[in-house]
DNA sequence: TGAGATATTGTGTGCGTACACGCAAAAATT
DNA sequence: AATTTTTGCGTGTACGCACACAATATCTCA
């Protein structure tokens, strides 16, 4: 097979290895019948540059930035900000590196802290999980200013193209749709179904709704269910919360499931557990402990699995393909929509924590 | 941060690049006094290779075989196929080439006929999916004497440890459990439900069985259902497919639903809706394209996933660790059982042919 | 025709690592 | 004490490529 080198394609083509590099990377220079006769020896040995001694013989260090919310209490996070840097040590030997800098998505105004080191001129690009929308169109902004080349994960505001790299992350619509299908699939005809929306902060509404909308889209063109939408609040208290269940559950008696929008559905099984409903199908999201848990102690219940490692991973891999290897894309890239039960976890959760399985791209 | 080479290295221990080199090694040839004063530089200044250079100075290249089932008329293992040529792209460049075999699983004793190559000496490792058991023994106990490591992929025969890698691809028993849960929810209790086995080859035999152990095994755990299996031959006759379809159905009222073991589920799907009995609920394996189509003709349908690119991708990559990273594994790798419903499947066909989404692995 | 400008092509060095080789000092053997 | 052998360490080269720079060819216009 090919182990084809540039002087190969030189002495093919009779001329210098510099006369090959100028044609590989178009740097003029060329008189043209050459150029030809190059590009002939290149395609007729079918050269394959080596990726190696490319990266080797470039010597560059690109920095990126890499904005999260904070990961010490959210497994969510923490999941993405894992995969983020498995694909900066991934990188890390042929010229990316990257600085990820955090900021409370529970305090207005936080991001904005950043901006200083954003565009300081260390970074030539950034990641970025876009969740307190106000503060992040003003960072965006301020990218397309200095001509910051972005990518959104998790969270997708809309832009005019400018600077954006585009998108990497869930599909909220569709996992509302997808919930739908599950529930439907797995209640009978002519009940009601529940949205649920547990949440302690306000992050994640947009995901929410989308989510709701997407639930709502499924029901309208399969007829027959009722929904109804629900905000569950004080969910800490054991007491409340129960009453919260009891008293939605009471008022329906056709109730057979409800779709919790957020990764909170392990306080609902608790709670159905306790008042012997275990006849509720649920559906939530995401493994984190408490859900995989849940999973055990409970049969009527899908998790969605959103893939956090991954949107943390793709994201970064996004502007190394943009940076190191000149492919540019600014559309959307939908994760996958995994559906979890006790039966297949295992392999989703081994996935998550693969950190050792060490890959390094050029 | 790290740029640190060799060389720094060498400085602040005080010794040659040489002497580093040989203690990175441990090639020995090295005093002890002076080993711990290197390897404290090291500890101190966080070396990390650069696995670019690296795999430039050393300049090897292992070849593999790769021995896989005929393509041309399958998708599953086409789309192994291609999880193993993207592994085999990535590696390129670092010191890993491949050659594919392809075997006539169909034909008892074709396997065989590759020996000769297999053992030629070109090869220092093996990826095999050894469907045709007896075969694949053989071969697999030619490789324990020519000390030939090799990975099973797909199919697993077990093996007293010898050269074994270990094994990658589906966990068959768990997939049948999988099936047998999401009838479980979406069917009614008290009803009945049946495994069919559609074969036209018995290659998948051995899955089929598992698929069916896990199947029982799940309402053995949960009582209420009765269980049928029922081979369904003749498939690609239309009438008779639909007669032994038919006859099933009307000899119990409670049919609630079908697992089918192999990914012929699509032609279940078109009797279905002839026969007006789209109450019933389907699992089937694989993302074939019949199969993705059935999903927008029916509603009550699951397909489950088995990855069969990443078998491919990943048996591949192990070898890689193996021989390049010296990692050693043995065990089993199973890879997740992706529930899909026509609210899904997009994201996860996208993935199957993600090839342009080239990476490059040290 | 020839000097100077310009277009075209060739040469050399370095990227960080692996590894072969060689030299010196220490140890073992005679 | 002279020698061989072993041990410990340094030097140099190659890997394939990118890129700076040197060198040569071609053209321009007087």
């Amino acid at each position: 097979m090919s182990k084809i080198r540039i002087k190969d394609i030189a002495l093919e083509a009779g001329v210098s290895v510099g006369t090959v590099d100028r044609v590989l990377h178009n740097r003029g220079r060329v008189a043209k019948d050459v150029e030809e006769k190059v590009k002939e020896a290149i395609r007729l040995l079918n050269y394959q540059p080596n990726l190696a001694a490319r990266s080797l013989a470039r010597n560059r260090n690109h920095k990126i930035a890499v904005v999260l919310p904070p990961h010490k209490e959210d497994e969510f996070w923490r999941a993405q900000r894992k995969g983020v840097l498995r694909a900066l040590r991934n990188t890390k030997d042929v010229g990316l590196s990257g600085d990820i800098f955090t900021f409370d998505d529970r305090k207005q105004g936080d991001l904005l802290k950043l901006s200083g080191q954003l565009f300081s001129g260390d970074y030539e690009a950034l990641v970025i999980a876009p969740t307190t929308t106000e503060d992040a169109v003003l960072i965006l902004d301020q990218c397309d200013k200095h001509s910051l080349p972005y990518v959104q994960i998790n969270s997708n505001i809309e832009r005019e193209k400018s600077q954006s790299l585009g998108y990497v992350g869930q599909d909220s619509f569709q996992s509302g749709r997808l919930a739908a299908k599950l529930l439907d699939l797995s209640t009978q005809n002519k009940s009601t179904v529940a949205v649920l929306h547990m949440e302690s902060d306000v992050k994640n509404s947009s995901h929410m709704i989308a989510k709701e909308m997407g639930f709502l889209d499924y029901f309208d063109q399969n007829k027959g269910y009722q929904v109804i939408t629900r905000r569950i609040v004080e969910i800490e208290d054991e007491k409340k919360l129960s009453d919260q269940i009891e008293y939605l559950l009471a008022s329906d008696d056709s109730m057979k499931g409800f779709f919790v929008t957020t990764s909170r559905a392990h306080y609902i099984v608790e709670v159905l557990i306790k008042l012997g409903r275990s006849d509720i199908v649920l559906v939530g999201f995401d493994l984190i402990q408490k859900n995989i848990d849940a999973l055990k102690s409970y049969k009527n219940i899908f998790l969605i699995n959103q893939n956090p490692a991954l949107q943390g991973f793709y994201g970064v891999m996004r502007l190394f393909d943009y940076i190191l290897q000149n492919k540019r894309v600014d559309d959307k890239k939908y994760l996958p929509l995994d559906v979890i039960t006790l039966e297949n976890v295992s392999n989703y959760s081994h996935i998550q924590d693969r950190d050792n399985n060490d890959e390094v791209y050029l």
